[in-house]
DNA sequence: CGGGTTCTTGACCGATCGGTCAAGCAAACG
DNA sequence: CGTTTGCTTGACCGATCGGTCAAGAACCCG
């Protein structure tokens, strides 16, 4: 399963066919449908593997940590970190978002592992540490700048992901302006 | 051209095959190859009008607009409205980002819209407007920003592509943060 | 009208795809 | 030992793919 994501990753999902796989892992090909039900099972199961892993990876990497706005940039740091480590199922997710089939998984994943984000959002809202604004639109606005970065730096660039995700954590906490602003 | 534009947005790439296309605007498949080397050839030909539609519209949407911060608010709203009306081509960048043989024309394309912006950004921080930071982070933090912020609540949820401007510009220029902040 | 060029057709091609299945194999069981 | 069960094989299948091409149709020019 690793030899295939690697394979859909590097080279697309509909041009890996599944002779290829069982090949290059070299097995016949009745023990890959002995496993699977056919070859978008396989994909889906590694999509849904990876989104678990992700996650869990976010939720280790903000343990205990009491503060909401300390969670966010443990959230940013833990996610670029992933991404950086885990390139290729980058890829995979964002080809999984562009065709009808896989759509619906993703969006259910990318959901889920939001309304964790949300959660933590609000808390700050809630501490008067969040300026007011609808949590979603603001988490969204996170997850945004996280994956252009991690793409933009990360995967095409090959620049380290602490690196990254500092300049990701700034952004969001501080914005784009530079003077400070006066508000009741 | 419109056509196979729908049916590779909707369905994707490689599960729209030629003969859909040519059958579907009611025409022979010479025609086709006639008038396109190959079903890549008219992928790209699709990609690059979009990216210059795209570039165009924020070309006119910018248009004179002296102030870099307005600059930059504007292609934001620019960018905006024009995802909301083309949403088709959406999801063709996206899918083109993740094949190979389509990633160096999307990235060429990304890096020269992201070289205008950067200008912007850049004159912003010249000016004391911007605060200090790689000009093509900040870039790419917008970028990610608008592009999220598109997909999540235009594209899915169906929102208004104005109102969803608002949020993104928001979020730029504001951050996350609530309380007003010293700095020197 | 004839001859040339520009398009248009759809049957056809070889390749390849996802998926099946009769057959075989090794270990476990009784 | 025979038999059953869990796993493995790869030849094979029908479907479909991107792409070709001989055969016109439509139009222009002289």
């Amino acid at each position: 399963m690793d030899f295939a994501t690697e394979r859909f990753a590097t080279q697309g999902y509909h041009p890996t066919s599944v002779a290829e796989i069982v090949q290059g892992i070299g097995v016949g090909k009745g023990v890959f449908y002995w496993y699977f039900a056919s070859k978008e099972e396989l994909f889906l199961e590694i999509l849904k593997e990876a989104q678990q892993a992700l996650r869990r990876a976010q939720r280790q990497g903000i343990a205990e940590e009491p503060d909401p706005l300390r969670r966010i940039e443990l959230g940013i740091r833990t996610t670029m970190a992933w991404l950086d480590e885990h390139r290729r199922l980058f890829n995979l997710f964002q080809f999984a978002a562009t065709e009808e089939r896989f759509a619906p998984a993703m969006r259910r994943g990318g959901e889920v592992a939001a309304a964790d984000a949300v959660r933590h959002i609000k808390d700050g809202i809630v501490e008067g540490r969040i300026r007011e604004g609808d949590p979603e639109v603001l988490t969204n606005a996170v997850l945004g700048v996280t994956n252009q970065l991690a793409r933009v730096f990360i995967h095409e660039r090959g620049e380290k992901g602490a690196k990254v995700a500092d300049d990701a954590v700034a952004f969001c906490l501080e914005g784009l302006l530079a003077a400070p602003r006066e508000r009741t």
